[in-house]
Order: C-alpha cells, then structure tokens, then sequence
DNA sequence: CGAATACTTGAAATAAATCAAATAAGGTGG
DNA sequence: CCACCTTATTTGATTTATTTCAAGTATTCG
C-alpha cells in the first residue's frame, strides 16, 4: 500500500493486529471471529462505526459482515449494474471512471480505505461509475436497505450517512473549482498535497507514497493530458519541489505546492 | 420567470391557483392557509411531499411552514455561515458561487425552482459556497434538525433525502466529464441543453427561455471565459442553431446541439 | 526474455485566453 | 421619463498554455 508504515496501527491499537491487512472473514463463509469485524478495525474512526457505542457494533457487524477482495485491474461494479450495496473500501486502492454516452470517459475520483464506493448508484438504483481496483484491494459490502433500517432505529448512523453525502458533495465542488479555472500546474500540484493529505489522514506516511493510477489516470482526473502531468512533474523535480521516480514519489516542499 | 407557461399549472391543478407564484405564508407571520401550503405546491413532485401520503403532509407542512423572500443579487447564505437550514427554491432562480482560498471564484451551479440548496453545509456545519438570488426569488426553509426527525418517523423522507443526495452526486459527476474534458462548444451545447432540459421538468417553455446569469457566470459554471461563451453563441447561431438576443434564447435545434 | 504498456521529452499545431474597443442594456436620480 | 453612468455583451487581433504528434526510454508482466 501506500508508504510503509500505517500511523493509526501505532496510535489506536498497539501490536495487536495489523490494522490494514484485508479483514478475515470471507464473502460466503462462517466467519470465525465476527465480534472483531469492526470494533478492531483500523478504519472504524472513518467509517459508520464512528457514531456508535460499543453496544451497538454487532448489529453493525451484522451488516458489514460481508466483504469482497477484488484484484488489481478487476471491476467492483460498472455503469449501470442494478445497486444492492456501497461498499467502504478496507484496503487497496481504487479508482472510479465515469462514461459518457460518447466514447469520452473521465477518472472521477480516486478511493482510499476508509471511503465510500457507490453513493451515486442510490439515487437512480444503478451505479453511474465503474470501480476499478488500482491494486488488490479489499471491501466491506453495505447492504443499503439493511443501512437505510440501521438509519432508521439508530439516529446517529442516519446523521452520519447525511455527513458522508455532504462532504461529497463538498469535495466534488472543490474539484470543480480546480477543473474549470486552474492552470495545470495548479492542478497537479493541488493533486499532489490533497493526495498526500488523505494518505496521512488514514495513517499512511505523507511525504513519500507510490501512485498506484498511471499519468494518463491521473491527467483524466485533472482534465489535461498525460505528456502535461509528466512535464509538470519533471518541472516539479527540477525545482526541488518533489522526487519522482516512476510511480514513486517525494514531496519535498509541501507548503510551496500547496501555495501554487 | 423562466418562459411564459408553466405547463404543471394546467395539468396538475386546473385553474386553482398559480403554482409558481410565490407562497402565502411569510416567514415570522402567522400563515393564514397553512394548510394548503403543501397539497397545493406545484413543485410538491420534486420535493419532499411526493413521497409522502396526504394524511402525513401536515407534518411536512409544519416544517416548511416558514419560507423567505430573496431580491435579486442578495445572498441567502454565504461561505461560511452557520448551517441551519436547507432550502427548496419555490420560484424564481440561484446561483451558487465555491471559492477558492485566494481570490478564484467559480460559479457552482445554478438552481431552479423544485431544487436544493445547502446540501454541501450538513457535513461540516457551515455552508461551502455562496447562494445568490439571479432574480426576486422564494425558498421554503426547512429546518435540518426537524428534518432528521422526519426522517427517523418516515423512512420515505429518509429515503427521498438520500436519493436527493445521490442524484446531486451524479449530476456533479456529470460537471466534471464536461469541465475535464469538453471542447468550449460542447460545453455551451450541452449547457443549453441540460438547461432547457430542466426547465421543461418543471412546466416551462424549453424552447425559448431567459438566461438570468450573466455570461461570465455561464462562463464561470463552464469553465470557460466569458467572451468564448458569446463567441459560441454567436456561432451556434450563425448555423442556425438557436436565435440569440442578449438573456433571451430561442433553440431551433435540440437535437443537433445535444450531439455536438 | 520479449512484447506490451507506461513514461519522458521535444517540436509543431491549435483552441482558448487575453487585450482592446465599440455597442447595447440596465439602473438611478433628477 | 429622460439623461447619465455603470455593467454587460459582442467582435476582432494577438498571444499563450496546452495539446497533438513523434520518437526514444523505461517498466511491467506473462
């Protein structure tokens, strides 16, 4: 995964398991240590299991019980599949692609552990993006009828659903304001200290990580073409800015970026 | 307003009453026909009520029992206001302006009359862009706490609330192929076609319309300069395309434009 | 190891931005 | 209701950031 040594395994759960290894029951079988499903799980701070006491978990893991591995390269949904499930994603990494009716396709959105897959699939009852797992990742399945009964009897698990959704919609704006008016440099850069951010949030280091998405990945996702995120890399680099090594990657500098 | 005949007030309430005229209640006064707030609502299909049986309206019409006039070019909520309420616009039309930290300003969406505004504050608490009234507009308020509560006795309202949120999701997801990767001319194409679109989903005129925002808004909303807008239309109307006269808009040619 | 895929870099082409100036529309106060 | 000032729009000429085309190098994967 990225970087190498998770921040949150140290500070929330010391030596007892490593927090983002792939959960351990498997979709179809008995699981064996159900109770554990998310009161140890190092992404519980992110996720709907935030909101709730202890009492409450195992109804949650109840829901969250199932989960999926998905390979590099493979689908977790595609455009227009019939919607049962969101999915949080537990390790990995993915990338979400939107079509157009045209061949014109767009790299919407980039996901990190702890981060919903599928919100846009509620409204409509179809997914409206594929998921493409960037590596072999892993996910728990969210029933959503049995997520929207969760809503109904515990509030802050409703609350917490409103939050998800805003915040989306919040982040998809600033991601609006970046395409339409920022120059490329401004966009990579702005892509780079974001992803570097979120990576540090979900205790990954932040000042060296591995894109796991090609440049053409990443110049779909900025709205320019790949040649202009390799310039602007190299231009980076020789500024002594960043270290890029292939898909490897030092942020030397990270408040100058963040003020480009 | 938008054209000159809503078509919902003839096929949803013969000759009762003006749909989209502004509502009878004031905010602060004692509503004098509370009762009919809601039943009578011609955007009641787009709104919270359609899910909901006439026995539970009264309910929903205690909550968005209040509602406020806006004057063209006032703000209904700015960055960073403490968040309270959303809002449905009644009549009338919005835009909602994201900024940047420096002085980058982008002009977000624009809202009509059925729509949601304030979505982006539940996450955080405070609204993420500014809401600006683009002619003499009406919003029913709804208080976001009584609405939660709402949605914990009626999981209809829970459900059209998360729908609501997926659909913004998706039609976010949609700016962004546009801004990512969309020649000037698709943009403006598919922004008059998206706009006549939804004003023929609420009972105006989608042939010929008046476009309440300036064309750096458009510009803004498209990621484009303001003169390339002009440009564009002046060029669409060349080829017969659409007549322009400054904010009024007639499209000769859906069809064409939809697939440029 | 070899083919396919991904990345970098340079040179030329181009779509859109910027600069500029003239015209039109809107709002305000007398 | 007019005159004036401001704001908005159109259109042309020029500049520029980014794309496109191209070719070479590196990396990945079976």
């Amino acid at each position: 995964m990225y970087g190498s040594t998770p921040i949150l395994e140290r500070s929330h759960s010391p030596g007892t398991t490593n927090l983002f290894a792939p959960p351990y029951t498997r979709l179809g079988e008995a699981p064996t240590h159900r109770s554990a499903n998310c009161s140890l799980c190092g992404l519980r701070a992110l996720c709907f299991a935030s909101c709730l006491g202890e009492d409450e978990l195992p109804r949650l893991e109840r829901i969250f019980s199932q989960w999926r591995m998905i390979h590099r390269r493979d689908y977790l949904f595609r455009v227009g599949d019939k919607f049962h499930s969101l999915y949080i994603l537990r390790s990995g990494s993915f990338k979400t692609v939107a079509g157009h009716e045209d061949g014109l396709e767009h790299v919407s959105d980039f996901i990190l552990p702890g981060e919903a897959l599928g919100l846009g699939a509620i409204g409509s009852g179809q997914y409206d993006c594929d998921a493409i797992a960037l590596e072999d990742s892993a996910v728990c399945i969210i029933s959503f009828a049995s997520l929207e009964s969760l809503c109904h009897d515990i509030r802050s698990v409703q609350h917490h659903l409103n939050r998800t959704f805003s915040r989306e919609i919040v982040r998809n704006s600033r991601q609006m304001v970046l395409l339409s008016g920022m120059t490329a440099e401004r966009r990579v850069a702005s892509f780079l200290v974001d992803f570097s951010r979120r990576l540090l949030e979900r205790g990954y280091a932040a000042r060296s990580f591995t894109l796991r998405m090609t440049r053409e990945d990443i110049g779909s996702y900025l709205g320019i073409k790949l040649e202009t995120v390799s310039r602007t890399f190299s231009r980076f680099q020789r500024k002594g800015l960043m270290r890029v090594d292939g898909k490897q990657i030092e942020i030397f500098e990270r408040e100058v970026l963040a003020q480009i």
